[in-house]
DNA sequence: ATCCGGCATCAAGAAGCCGTAAAGAACGAT
DNA sequence: ATCGTTCTTTACGGCTTCTTGATGCCGGAT
């Protein structure tokens, strides 16, 4: 099921959208001003985000950049004002469609449909789950084995995990394993990797002093290895 | 550089959009019919389509449709009709955007960008990793391997190393490492190219003091020969 | 033959980063 | 309101990496 984020300061509108959106099997999450924005899609990783760019707290053109500044999820904007300088605005700062109020509710889920099917390539993909001979990963069940028992995850300790198994081999940086699981603004945090690092090695690695599959590359950040 | 397709049988829009197009660096070709135009996008390759909804010899749909079965490439569509039905049609046959005529040149300008933007994803960067009869550089997974055992470098020497792999055969000069490793203050400090250089060789290099593959150019600056 | 500059190598102190444990704060459920 | 879980924050020891200086080597110039 998609993920979409409503950002409308209008709350009737953005009631009817999410209606409409929940009406047509979406999940929706609505907010109703710019830094309640970013903070959700950091933390609800929605599929496809309908900003609008009349809001309350921060411009609607800083919110995309925001946005933009460390994830390529789509945005549709939506906005009263249809002047050309507007829209060459948004989508230059990395809209992906552009919308002028008033708009019929049919165009608008077509075109949410649309930026769904853009923005998961290759959708329709099972996940194998990741097997190492001590544990096994299974991303799309959303859990962990190890000797055939669950093993037991906190919702901060799957997502860092989820982001090292889904670069699988890999170097991700510290810088953006806080980005995508803490949000932009805990970009410098580095000792909640430590702490995080130390939680997933006791409950997966056999030796949690020598770690064999959550390894770190000192200085830059770690690598999960099958 | 990027190109466009512009699919239209208004002679004197499809000519004013390649104009603009190009004046604004695109290399596009331009088609007046439906057949042309999936003849072209096989064979053309562009990076995106502006498809007229009215051809005179296919419904512009059905070209819609005949691209999207074998092709990703995004669409924009144009039609001079705004009924919220026809949108809905098109962009669940696949296409990524819909502008109705008449539209201002900057909008589309900036929509062709945009979907130029989103086209791109990993078509320009597979880095394939780089081999030797001695070790492997994988510059995409930040790794390297001799003798199938990744090998331990600090975030210096990996720094080091990318530079002169990814200038790969050619000269580096001394000035330019400094500058790309430790930043412009850097510049003179030619003592620390001879230590790092020193401990790359002596975890690469199968005979350290004959170097094979970090070759110093006396009085220059250094090369990577693979 | 000797001097000199650029390069390679080694070693040691300083600085910074990582792993670990543990305690307080926030949150949700009963 | 209380309990249990999870998140956040702090402190410290150990280890890696960076930086710096000393020393030796080689080739070209005097």
């Amino acid at each position: 099921m998609s993920k979409v984020l409503v950002v409308d300061d209008d709350l009737a509108l953005a009631r009817a959208l999410g209606i409409n959106l929940r009406a047509h099997g979406y999940e929706v999450t609505v907010v109703h001003d710019g830094r309640g924005a970013l903070d959700r899609v950091a933390h609800f990783h929605p599929n496809v985000v309908i900003l609008d760019l009349g809001l309350p707290d921060i411009d609607g053109v800083e919110v995309l950049q925001g946005i933009r500044g460390w994830s390529s999820i789509p945005v549709i904007v939506l906005s009263a004002r249809s002047t050309s300088a507007e829209k060459v605005e948004a989508l230059d700062a990395g809209a992906d469609d552009y919308v002028t109020k008033p708009f019929g509710m049919a165009e608008l889920l077509a075109r949410v449909r649309a930026a769904v099917r853009r923005g998961t390539p290759g959708t329709g993909e099972v996940a194998e789950p990741v097997v190492t001979p001590d544990f096994t990963v299974d991303l799309d069940a959303h859990r962990v084995l190890r000797d055939g028992e669950p093993v037991r995850l906190t919702p901060t300790e799957w997502s860092m995990l989820e982001i090292l198994v889904r670069h699988s081999g890999k170097l991700v940086s510290g810088k953006q394993l806080l980005v995508d699981v803490w949000g932009p603004a805990y970009e410098t945090e580095t000792h909640y990797l430590r702490v995080y690092m130390a939680q997933l090695r006791r409950k997966l690695e056999p030796d949690p002093a020598r770690p064999r599959y959550l390894i770190t590359e000192p200085g830059v950040g770690y690598r999960f290895q099958a």
